[in-house]
DNA sequence: CTATATAGCTGACCGACGGTCATTTCAATC
DNA sequence: GATTGAAATGACCGTCGGTCAGCTATATAG
């Protein structure tokens, strides 16, 4: 027990503190998967540790960095499972339910993806921003490379895909961040629209559009 | 000027009040363009017009339901631009070009666009939501219009185009909404990844992909 | 023309937010 | 056991969106 730093004791070492950024991490994680970004509070997250909200700013800047640094760990918790959720020579369409469903099933991934560039990366330091556009280039690349295997693209196509894939996923999955009218009396008109705006049909159908058309310019650059 | 209401009168008839909330969003979206959706302030914008803050919230419950309304605004006024800019037998990729150029003009629609489900919609009633899902509906029908004779496509085939392209644009204009990053100075795999991710081209590369897979799934299907 | 009633308008006030920093307290070192 | 430096603290700050009892401009009645 002689590495973990108890809550009422001071991290001092490098390695104490790296623990009790870490253990920040997770109980801001597991606050953030019960209210969501909107009701997350420093002060509520404080009480919820027992450690005093200027405690965090020793670790983290703003709130926007916390966030920015869980949006990193879901990012590259999130890659590994698709990565290793891909096989080889599958068709774009289980490509793109296996994006979509990896995706989906990470609680904190895609409410902070959506978030990243018009909230989360303002109220950030600029050379922390920079560290973390590069953990994305080496995500993508990670994900680049098994995409050109189990689809059979070249390397640069395989980057196309990817990067694209990221913004219909932005796009496709916006009409799951509204409110909740499931308990609603919607007209039948605006039943059938969110209907039509189903997250995951919508994102499977055209990335399986986009990524033939990929192929196809391919070929015709032949 | 009988029907003008000065800043210090009331606002008794119908006509009036519709006069002063028209007032009021006008001066909100000149805020807006000025300040954009994270710094506006009801305080500022209230000591800006020279009214209290409380004579805001007779003309809007909360300050979403006034974003909502700027947004229905901005969104009638894209629509009838764009669709006045369309024209018989387009390419998907001219089609495609003026739809980014005509929505990336309006300095408000965009921005609220990509805050819509997942801040705007949330804190606000219930039945005003519904009537701006009405108006979103009425305003796919237009467009879907004048994309079935532009693209030569079927109505079924261009109400898809229009819902996608929507996604797509709100994917791919995300970049544009991060921090300004033109005065940095950032390594070249940074510089490279933000170009690669340049909105116009993004967008219009992976609508004609779409438009071109809508096509041929009719072709598919004969 | 004045008195009264109505309702548009006001701004001090509220609780909560993110963030700060002078002070306190703990633990490593001498 | 004394010293010291840095980790931790939480009262405090300015600002936010939103409220509402009181004020007053205006329409109407007498």
């Amino acid at each position: 027990m002689s590495s973990v730093v108890a809550i009422n004791q001071r991290a001092r070492s490098a390695d104490q503190k790296a623990l009790r950024r870490h253990a920040v991490l997770e109980a801001a994680e597991t606050y953030f998967l019960e209210v969501g970004y909107e009701a997350f509070s420093m002060s509520k997250l404080a009480k919820k540790i027992g450690l005093a909200k200027g405690t965090f700013y020793l670790y983290f800047q703003t709130r926007e960095e916390l966030f920015l640094t869980l949006y990193e760990q879901s990012l590259i918790r999130w890659s590994q499972v698709f990565i290793d959720g891909l096989s080889d020579s599958m068709t774009s369409e289980a490509y793109a339910q296996k994006l979509f469903s990896s995706a989906s099933a990470d609680g904190t991934f895609l409410p902070l993806l959506i978030r990243l560039e018009h909230m989360i990366e303002h109220n950030v330091a600029i050379p922390r921003l920079i560290s973390s556009k590069q953990v994305f280039i080496k995500q993508v690349k990670a994900i680049a490379e098994a995409t050109s295997i189990s689809l059979s693209l070249s390397e640069a196509q395989a980057i196309e895909v990817v990067k694209t894939m990221g913004v219909l996923l932005i796009g496709a999955t916006q009409g799951d961040q509204g409110p909740s009218l499931d308990h609603e009396e919607l007209p039948e008109d605006v039943q059938n629209l969110i209907a039509s705006f189903s997250s995951e049909p919508l994102f499977i159908k055209n990335a399986v559009r986009i990524i033939e058309g990929i192929r196809m310019e391919a070929v015709a650059n032949i």
